[in-house]
DNA sequence: TACTTTTGTAAGTAATTACTCACTTATTAA
DNA sequence: TTAATAAGTGAGTAATTACTTACAAAAGTA
């Protein structure tokens, strides 16, 4: 991976998350990363190639994020990892976040089984814990945690904080 | 409101939730529309101001949508109202619920005092029936309820029907 | 060294974009 | 009836779009 084409994937990324993909044109990120316009389509071929690099890219994040949750063996912990993760987020990987929410609404690159070995994990969790619905226990506490990193993408991680806390009280882990 | 108006309004909804903002072009509006393009502009200006009357027309939809749970009197109606109201939904409102989802990404669009009303009834609520942190149980009720609607926008009632019943069971409403 | 491949650029391209304008037709008001 | 306003059209426009191409520099390889 050379330099200017690391350049494209990160300004491409950063306009991607603000304004969008279908709002960022390949001038811009151009200008932006410092490379002429065409080494966008010698690299990515075209403008989809590009964001699908990207993608990929997030997905590998993403994976390395979650996997401390995934592979933890106390149920307990499990559920509690799962809590703090949204708040465990650097700054620096808003932006991958932020494009993965765009994109849920972006029917062609939407993968709902994303996140499927973490609710299963949850799954599992709750059923240890003697959960009546685990299952159902789970999707919806993973639907939390996507509630709540979404709100901490918009508005930043102190309006949210105090939900840490009376989540890990509530379901005491 | 004439009626090449309001076919204007009522293509561009279904273009915007379809494709998004950016992707739809007036051109494609005005052809399902079955006007002229410069219609559009007669209309509302430019293109941001149709999607603003657009948004406008979808708020006051939602108010109504809304108003049989703010202005219920029983506690664990209220809450029980809200569970169902993601049910209730009539696929004609589709279009208008998806924009919503999409524009909470787009920063000039989004309007996160706009639940207010709703999370203040619900906090009266869950305070009435004792609970222990009655604002956050209704932050977190309203994510919820927003996080099933986001799935039953992609996937279809069908798919979330278990929740509503798990959920009421779960508040005991 | 000499040759090949990769990386990079600048100046194009045709198509599409949001929007304007001169004009006609319909509706309303005096 | 007539005058004024609103609704509607179709053919423009300049700017922007994603993408191409011809070519040069750099890096790798023998």
């Amino acid at each position: 991976m050379t330099d200017k084409k690391e350049s494209i994937l990160h300004a491409a990324l950063e306009l991607f998350a603000k304004d969008g993909y279908n709002a960022t044109s390949t001038n811009r990120i151009a200008k932006q990363a410092g490379v002429s316009e065409g080494l966008i389509f010698r690299h990515f071929g075209n403008k989809k190639g590009l964001l699908e690099a990207i993608i990929k890219d997030a997905e590998y994040r993403i994976g390395q994020l979650l996997a401390p949750v995934v592979f933890e063996d106390d149920p307990k912990k499990v559920i509690r990892k799962l809590i703090e993760l949204p708040f465990s987020i650097g700054p620096s990987e808003y932006d991958y976040w932020k494009l993965q929410f765009k994109l849920k609404w972006e029917e062609e690159y939407n993968n709902p089984d994303k996140m499927k070995p973490l609710v299963d994990k949850l799954a599992w969790a709750f059923a240890e814990l003697g959960y009546e619905n685990p299952e159902k226990e789970a999707v919806l506490l993973n639907q939390i945690i996507d509630a709540i990193s979404t709100e901490i993408l918009r508005d930043g991680k102190a309006a949210q904080e105090p939900f840490r806390d009376f989540l890990v009280g509530k379901y005491k882990v």
